[in-house]
DNA sequence: TGAAAGTGAACAATCGGTTGCGTTGCCGCG
DNA sequence: CGCGGCAACGCAACCGATTGTTCACTTTCA
């Protein structure tokens, strides 16, 4: 049982051969016979042999290390994302001999991540969260570590992997408003998250096809509401706007609006709509079931470190990946056309 | 702006000294003289030289990396405490030079870890959950890597950090029987968790304090509670015994149990009481403000952290540590006493 | 039969540091 | 003057791997 840290070394005095061919019979890199490779593998084998990362790096300047960038400040509604995505790029960077190496950034405090890339810990790096304006996103690309963000940045020339927040926005907006809703309202958001943007313009191109205030659509959008108390008053505003249909964009200011519309006995969907975007299980344990939108957040993870992994091992990546979306429509949102 | 990853040396060369003298001066170890160690010194600051970690983790048998183990699959009420106590050990582990590298466990799979682990990438481990009969607790201690526990563990041998749950618990109790209540009820938590075991010890122990049965008490206990349907269950179960109280074992569960009781009309806390445990943002957009137990998971994960440096500098470390918490009582048990 | 070609494996340098031990130069002191 | 002692620093081995080059030995073919 105790294996007591074989080196390769050990092995090839064991063996009466050299370190040379020992590494080689592992890696199948360079010539060697195979009657001696089965030897070697044999006894790595039998004697639970594994070579350490550490000294591989060195030789080879690696260090099968990816850092992931998390932010430490993230709210509630954020978490589920967060940990899917985590699972999905653990996921795949174990199965490809990769560890993952995490860094916490807390506002504009990137010195974790600082830390990481000068003691050259990793071989590249996934952002989890990008604001516009990125204070990583300048770092990583001024010190040229490799890198994607998961999510989209403003900068065309750093390699993304995101869903498509555009397309399932506008997507969610048409069929609402296809329901004959015409007042309708966007909320929620940070503004300095370059997603909001993108859902934005979504909703936007989703009201313009229709037609637009042309056709009588009003469309209302308010950033920025994160809490009870700033969600408690847009709900005020839109109700007494007569609004039929508010779209929240994230599951936690939708538990808020829902709070406030029940505080108002305001029936949902009777009297108003509303739909939300994640479907995460913060809203699992609320009534009515809520209409909203799902990502694949393990697959987005999964991909943004396969992107990685691709530029890390020389091979062609593509710039920008757009991963799809599922509407889920619900009782919140006189559901009568669930996809599911 | 371009320092072209130097090497120790680099600098040696440049400073017309050896490789030794480079080093010594950037540890401090070892005897130099005091006007060459300020030339060392004053070249590596203004050329930003900062030495390959890597290389210094094969010289002395190092990572300056800590593994964190987390499980892939927490529920949603969990995930404000790993974040906190992920913060907390990021934290702690980069102001003392060390990185953070995480593996996912999901279930009985600990793949991530054994490789962390056997890969020799990590100096030591904190485990962030930890069930009874841990598959990770008994690689680690097999392995004889060094290892804390952020939580308790069966196995007293095992280092640990935790909150005081029982105490907690216990104190909650005591309030909530203070206030003249007869009929109290638990419920919620895995069987699985350690945790659930503490403060189902601390509720029987406030019990027990204040007569038991014998003082007309009775106490009602019901775990493995988890989502909407259990809840509803063992609310109507509760309500129909009459049930004066219910302490939820988290945060998310205690939403599924207002929900329940609002669903039925019953008044919060007008005709029965209700607790919660973690005081997270999960309830954070609900009404009434829910009576709950604060810990500080920031300081918990720093804590750990702390200890798991000790080990590795072969320091002296405390087998267990117990940290504090906080009652907050609410209107949902009739906040009165409200200790803040 | 002899030279070119091919194969399997060892040598030794290298990655970027650390560290035990040895060397050098200077000082003081008998 | 000579010697011991010490401070300052260099040498070279080492950590555990990878890798370009060399070498011995077979095969192959003219």
């Amino acid at each position: 049982m105790e294996e007591k840290n074989l080196t390769i070394g050990d092995i090839a005095q064991a063996l009466h051969v050299s370190k040379t061919t020992v590494s080689r019979a592992m890696s199948g890199k360079g010539r060697i016979g195979e009657e001696t490779r089965r030897r070697v593998l044999d006894y790595v084998e039998a004697h639970h042999y594994s070579p350490n990362v550490v000294a591989q790096g060195l030789a080879q300047n690696k260090t099968f290390n990816i850092g992931v960038v998390m932010p430490g400040d993230s709210n509630i509604s954020e978490l589920p994302f967060f940990q899917s995505c985590m699972l999905g790029i653990c996921r795949t960077a174990s199965s490809a001999g990769y560890d993952v190496l995490i860094s916490m950034v807390t506002g504009e405090d990137i010195s974790q991540l600082r830390r990481a890339v000068t003691n050259r810990k990793v071989d590249g790096v996934i952002l989890t969260r990008t604001l516009t304006e990125d204070a990583s996103v300048r770092y990583l690309m001024e010190t040229e570590v490799p890198f994607v963000a998961v999510g989209s940045t403003d900068d065309g020339e750093v390699m993304q992997v995101d869903s498509d927040h555009r397309g399932a926005c506008r997507e969610l907006t048409d069929r609402l408003l296809a329901q004959g809703l015409r007042k309708i309202a966007l909320i929620g958001g940070d503004e300095r998250f370059v997603v909001t943007g993108s859902r934005l313009r979504g909703f936007q191109e989703a009201v313009a096809a229709r037609g637009g205030a042309d056709a009588g659509i009003r469309a209302d959008v308010t950033l920025n509401v994160r809490d009870m108390e700033t969600a408690e008053r847009a709900v005020e505003r839109l109700v007494r706007r007569e609004t039929e249909c508010i779209v929240c964009m994230d599951d936690f200011l939708c538990g808020c609006v829902l709070n406030a519309l029940q505080a108002r006995r305001i029936a949902v969907p009777g009297q108003i709509r509303v739909a939300s975007f994640y479907d995460s299980t913060v809203l699992e344990n609320r009534l009515p079931p809520v209409t909203s939108i799902r990502f694949d957040m393990e697959e987005l993870g999964g991909k943004a470190c396969e992107q990685l992994l691709h530029v890390l091992n020389g091979e062609p990546a593509k710039r920008r990946i757009l991963l799809g979306y599922e509407v889920h429509m619900r009782e919140s949102a006189g559901g009568c056309l669930d996809k599911v």
